[in-house]
RNA sequence: GCCCCCAUCGUCUAGCGGCCCAGGACGGAGCCCUCUCAAGGCUCAAACAGGGGUUCGAGUCCCCUUGGGGGCACCA
């Protein structure tokens, strides 16, 4: 009797959990419809990198699906780390991927200016506001002593915090001492005691003793806030409802929580992305590691892919995933399928190793996905670039047979370069197949000319059935034959279907190669 | 040293207490297709870091250990 009872039990808890759950999926629809104000702010101080473009790429997606805006923000507060050129490279890299901006410094927008160097008056004035609030103060205290205080307190291995020398002066002296022309800068003043409790979309609570926590410095000496105070108060100010960043913000992430409340406002949903680690996993990339990727042909610099011959929707699938995913099988996603698709719920808080073989398959998957005329529009310039002699007309035949053969675009003129070169360069050695003689192979040539001789013209349909006659005839393996014409014709071992081939190349040129490669074979056969 | 975060195949990941002797993908091995190379199809090898709890039941919840990562600037 008792065996009989518990299973009841186990399905009562069944249906109670299904109940539940149509309740909370319900609930939480309708949550995250609300159009989202999402911004991605950028310092301008190097080459825009995978970390920065997945940041965007989750921001885009987020505003799209909601139907909110993609907002661009350059966080340039630090003009002695301005990097010439790179807010163009930024903007460039942006607008390649396809993630364009609603606001940003270029366009405009309803809560510009969206460059901070351009909103100096507005953190002092907020600045100011926390000061007399008593939640910040004026801090006179020279690099030179913080350096010895800090130094001091590392030997004696103690948290290397400030020591609050000015904490407590008040605002009127502090002012006079401002107007007397001493240097300072503002301080938070974060509480001593007790803890913060802040909330990580990803993480959950995250409870932080606030003694571990730093009076730190928001507002330079020169006048200029830093970001632990411009990007709150611009957050706010720019009404933006969910801030995506890395997890390097994770240890400041209290004092930012405690900024908004000092001044009373909403915060906006935090999502600290995980990092991204280098191809072994240990540990994030050096400025080094970085640029020895290019060597391999990788990198994780933007403007690289795309001259590496990598395609923006190759990229998006890929670092789409990771750190995200769908479900439990599905790996190709366009940008529209990722914007209906992507849910910050799916999000995976831990590090994760760039893994460029993965992006490889992406990159084929994506270039196998394209149109034949837009694949020739794309692979044109590497011909250019590697001084092929191409046209675009010609071009475009030869696109659909090395389609699904190129990894990068940048395999394009290796794998079909060679339909525009006027000569074919080939080596007695090659011409010979496998397991015959030379003068085995000069005969299956000499027999191949006959046959394609014969031709009115040299198609899939028509040469390739009495070509298999032939081989039927000699007795040869296809592969020996085949090979054999192969290295004629294209001058290489490794070509595209032969048939398609030789069709592009063109009557004259097979037969006028063909010729040649039996010249070859009879002068050193004698 | 201090603070914070993370932990499933080599890598990216699915898994939100029974559907899992753990699923997909890349890579690897093998087979099929085949004129080469690809592409495609099929098959195989490959993981819940360790230890304690909670529970009828734990990869899934809690704690500890270990490992990894990040941060400790008048940088962002």
């Amino acid at each position: 009797m008792e065996v009989v009872r518990w299973p009841l039990c186990y399905w009562e808890l069944v249906l109670w959990k299904v109940f539940l759950h149509i309740g909370i999926e319900n609930k939480d629809g309708d949550e995250s419809m609300k159009p989202a104000r999402v911004r991605f702010a950028p310092s301008p101080t190097g080459h825009m990198h995978l970390g920065s473009a997945r940041t965007a790429l989750y921001d885009y997606l987020l505003a799209k699906q909601t139907g909110g805006q993609f907002i661009l923000r350059i966080e340039d507060t630090d003009q002695k780390r301005y990097v010439e050129g790179a807010e163009q490279e930024l903007l460039d890299g942006l607008h390649w991927l396809g993630l364009d901006w609603d606001e940003g410094p270029d366009k405009g927008g309803a809560f510009g200016p969206y460059r901070q160097s351009e909103r100096k008056e507005i953190y002092q004035q907020y600045a100011r506001q926390l000061v007399e609030s008593g939640h910040a103060f004026y801090c006179f205290c020279t690099p030179e002593r913080l350096q010895t205080v800090r130094e001091e307190k590392i030997r004696n291995k103690v948290q290397a915090k400030y020591d609050g020398t000015c904490r407590n002066i008040s605002v009127e002296e502090a002012d006079r001492r401002i107007q007397n022309g001493e240097n300072h800068v503002v301080r938070f003043k974060t509480p001593k005691t007790g803890t913060t409790i802040v909330h990580d979309h990803l993480r959950g609570d995250i409870v932080v003793d606030n003694s571990t926590l730093d009076d730190y410095i928001i507002v330079k000496s020169d006048g200029l806030a830093l970001y632990h105070l411009a990007a709150p108060v611009d957050d706010h100010l720019m009404k933006i409802t969910h801030v995506l960043r890395g997890s390097e913000w994770l240890p400041t992430f209290p004092l930012h929580s405690l900024i908004h409340k000092a001044f009373g406002w909403e915060e906006p949903v935090w999502v600290h992305l995980s990092v991204f680690l280098k191809p072994s996993g240990k540990g994030k990339m050096s400025k080094r590691e970085a640029m020895d990727l290019a060597k391999d042909g990788k990198s994780i610099f933007i403007k690289d892919l795309r001259e590496l011959g990598y395609i923006p929707e190759a990229v998006v699938n890929w670092i789409a995933l990771m750190g995200w995913s769908y479900d439990d099988h599905t790996e190709f996603f366009l940008l529209d399928d990722l914007i209906e698709k992507f849910s910050l719920d799916k999000l995976n808080p831990s590090p994760a190793a760039i893994n460029f073989t993965k992006f490889d398959h992406f990159n084929g998957l994506h270039i196998r996905n394209l149109s034949i005329p837009d694949l020739t529009k794309r692979i044109y310039p590497f011909f250019v670039e590697k001084r092929i002699n191409v046209d675009l007309e010609k071009l475009e035949k030869i696109t659909p047979i090395i389609q699904e053969r190129l990894q990068t675009l940048d395999d394009a003129p290796d794998l079909g370069g060679f339909i525009f070169d006027e000569e074919v360069e080939v080596t007695a050695s090659e011409l010979v197949a496998k397991n015959t003689t030379r003068l085995e192979s000069l005969n299956i040539l000499k027999e191949i000319y006959q046959v394609i001789k014969q031709l009115p013209q040299i198609n899939h349909e028509i040469a390739e059935p009495p070509m298999r006659e032939l081989v039927e005839k000699l007795g040869y393996k296809p592969g020996q034959v085949f090979g054999i014409l192969r290295v004629a014709v294209t001058g290489k071992m490794v070509s595209p279907p032969l048939f398609e081939t030789m069709e592009i190349i063109g009557r004259e040129k097979v037969i006028s190669r063909l010729q040649d490669a039996i010249k070859l074979l009879e002068g050193l056969s004698e």
